[in-house]
DNA sequence: AACGGCAGCTGTGTATACACTGATGCTGCC
DNA sequence: GGCAGCATCAGTGTATACACAGCTGCCGTT
């Protein structure tokens, strides 16, 4: 693995992890020096940052991006643009035995994330498939890319929202139907679906937000 | 200026005006001695233009990206999405004065398009003034960084349209059909209008393309 | 005492030298 | 004559040294 990947992967990560705090200057030769690296493959490392918008550019240095709640307004709207045209379009172009055991699976994931011991990874990773099912069938590398893009900062949200097992079972059940309405071909119900859970999605996240408006990190 | 927005905006420039042709290899040593910079800040430039899709990462070397018809599909279809959403936002929360305003142009602006002397840079002037309204009226950051990176390869495609003046004079009526519907505060108009006046866009660069297959630089 | 200017420093921007990897072409053996 | 192995090299990845700009704090002057 190159330097410059080692830099960015750990950065990233400290970022989405709220290790480093919006706001937070990332001086090149102090970051250089911590990670290990040289100033040159930390510079590219910083550049992929900025690209996607997990730090800015700002005069001096690079700095941490702040999510604000209404950064997250403005992402859930994007994102309602994106996952919602995504999924009509997926039922129309996708693979409707491939939907329909996602929609089995998930339907049965509510175990994976309620009694004694969840298996919360078990539970992203379903989901995970689901997006990249939905990504595949619509053939569309422009809509992938900017989905993708996208998501990187709702990971960062993920980690304030804290998902509870019920909101999870919740979304399970809104993934479902998502699933089945792809996977009967109905593109308007795939939206319509889609448009449903992030509402709910984002509803969940300001309530947490506006309970806990300073707990970042746990 | 820095040397690294220096030979940024140059590769750039070379490529959007198909200087650069899709497949071409970027040599690090080879264009830094062209554009007269180091390879450290050139590097730079090539991972700017990565991550905006002008050139790609692969093994070897940086690559122009290539821009097929399936590619224009699939950007069109992006766009659709986004602007069509970024119309009806725009017309809930823009300014009704400054589209009212835009329209007017816009319906003036045949005039500039035809005759002896067609002053096309004022048209295209005018149209990024559009473009520029809507982004500010969203009041959506993520949604306007969006539709920013997707304009990079919009233009790449205008060069290969060749817009003729019949062209330019409806597409100034359709984009003063988007600005009246704005102005109206009517929504779904706003993104029905947007929706029009994109196919026909589409259906005109395939036309042409269609017509020339070859004829990438003029 | 307050303000202006200068010096030092911190940190980014750039250049270049070195390391390493993958490819290519030659040479020697079969 | 063909193929395998090695050497050379082209090109990227990394490190480091140098240049330069902005700021900060001190000192001198008024």
């Amino acid at each position: 693995m190159r330097a410059s990947d080692k830099a960015y992967a750990a950065l990233r990560d400290d970022i989405i992890e709220w290790r480093l705090a919006p706001g937070t200057v990332l001086a090149e030769v102090e970051q250089s020096e911590r990670l290990g690296v040289s100033r040159t493959p930390l510079r590219e490392a910083l550049g992929r940052l900025t690209a996607e918008g997990l730090t800015t550019a700002g005069g001096r240095g690079v700095v941490v991006t702040d999510i604000s709640l209404e950064d997250i307004d403005e992402l859930f709207e994007l994102r309602e643009t994106l996952e919602g045209r995504a999924a009509a379009l997926a039922a129309r172009r996708g693979d409707a035995a491939t939907f329909e055991r996602l929609q089995r699976e998930l339907l049965d994931a509510p175990r994976l994330v309620s009694g004694d011991n969840p298996a919360l990874h078990d539970y992203y990773e379903l989901v995970g498939r689901l997006d990249t099912a939905i990504d595949a069938a619509i053939s569309n590398s422009y809509l992938a890319q900017a989905m993708r893009s996208l998501r990187v900062h709702l990971v960062r949200i993920r980690r304030l929202a804290a998902d509870d097992a019920g909101r999870l079972t919740a979304a399970a059940a809104e993934h479902a139907a998502i699933a089945e309405a792809i996977a009967a071909g109905n593109p308007g119900l795939a939206e319509a679906a889609t448009v449903v859970h992030l509402h709910r999605s984002l509803s969940h996240v300001k309530a947490i937000h506006a309970s806990h408006p300073k707990e970042h990190h746990g």
